[in-house]
DNA sequence: ACCTGAACACCGTTCAAGT
DNA sequence: ACCTGAACACCGTTCAAGT
């Protein structure tokens, strides 16, 4: 009794660092926080609107870099957000449909692409290389953390693939097109 | 009786099509198909496994658009991708969970990387611009159809964004990126 | 080779009612 | 304000058995 969201999503993360996505339920969170299933339908209308809380929390820590050169403060916040991800299992996928859900706050690719702007280059430009950024880091942190949870489990070998390096060079193709077409459009500008 | 893999991957593929992917359970395709929800498991050891044979069928038609520049045949190649992915509903879902599980046998990622290597590319930018372009489509996609199948249901209201132009805009800024990256790697040769 | 019957151990969610 | 009891309408999967 007296359980508040925050209470309810503490116990929701520790079910995603002890086990996994597929022990996320609505009867097992309820159990963690002692309480009955439908308790938790005081706090929450369903369990997406629990999960894309859940997404807000994760990486609510994931600041912009303020401190960098805007392509530096780029590189630094995808290295962060990935870093808050690998932090607890499964929480790509939850961020994931999260953000598709519409649900989640925390606009990280609106930050993104206004800190791009920032740095010179176009609109256009500037949402293009935040989605891409955003949906690299989510979309291959997905697929680290579903390999290592079936590892766990023991149904799959190790895959041998180099997460780490796979995110790196992607993400700095993507900060040399960012360049490139900031270059593109400060034609005659200062 | 006397039902093949093709005709249950058929099945499937028309829940997508006529409903969604929360209503793709192995208890309603076997009803589709006309069989006991268990048969379905002298077909595929488990409802994962049959959505990664689902998933390389919605992918099988995509090709690398030889004929095409190195650069311009990428392109080609994301944009049928994500036509591919646009044609059934929730299939984007389904290939992310596909290649997150490893059970996927068709390489997009792979066949790209190679075709950027082809192009004069570094091995390590190759893999970076085929990582940036598929986790780029199927994310964005899986955004785009969860979506509208959420105002389908009418739970949310229209989100006004223009995915067709993030889409353009995030793929140009990576294909920026790899030109940027062939000419660097480049230097001195022909 | 392909399927059924029957069961196990679960889900998310709703609604009226309690305190 | 916050929770319980009891129920509804489902899931994926297994196992022995049928043809």
């Amino acid at each position: 009794m007296g359980n508040t969201r925050a209470d309810i999503l503490h116990a929701a993360r520790a079910i995603l660092s002890d086990h996994s996505l597929a022990d996320l339920t609505m009867r097992r969170l309820a159990t963690e926080v002692g309480v009955r299933p439908n308790a938790l339908y005081w706090h929450f209308p369903n369990k997406q609107s629990m999960l894309a809380a859940l997404a807000d929390d994760l990486l609510a820590d994931v600041d912009t870099a303020a401190d960098l050169s805007w392509d530096d403060g780029l590189r630094a916040t995808a290295v962060g957000m990935r870093a808050a991800l690998l932090a607890v299992p499964d929480s790509a996928e939850v961020v994931s449909s999260a953000w598709a859900s519409g649900l989640a706050e925390n606009d990280l690719a609106g930050r993104l692409s206004a800190r791009a702007l920032d740095g010179g280059l176009s609109p256009a430009a500037a949402r293009g290389v935040a989605t891409g950024i955003c949906q690299l880091t989510i979309g291959l942190t997905i697929e680290e953390q579903t390999r290592s949870q079936m590892e766990r489990l023991g149904v799959i070998g190790p895959s041998g693939r180099d997460f780490e390096a796979e995110f790196t060079e992607a993400l700095e193709v993507i900060l040399d097109g960012a360049r490139a077409a900031r270059r593109a459009h400060d034609v005659g500008a200062p």
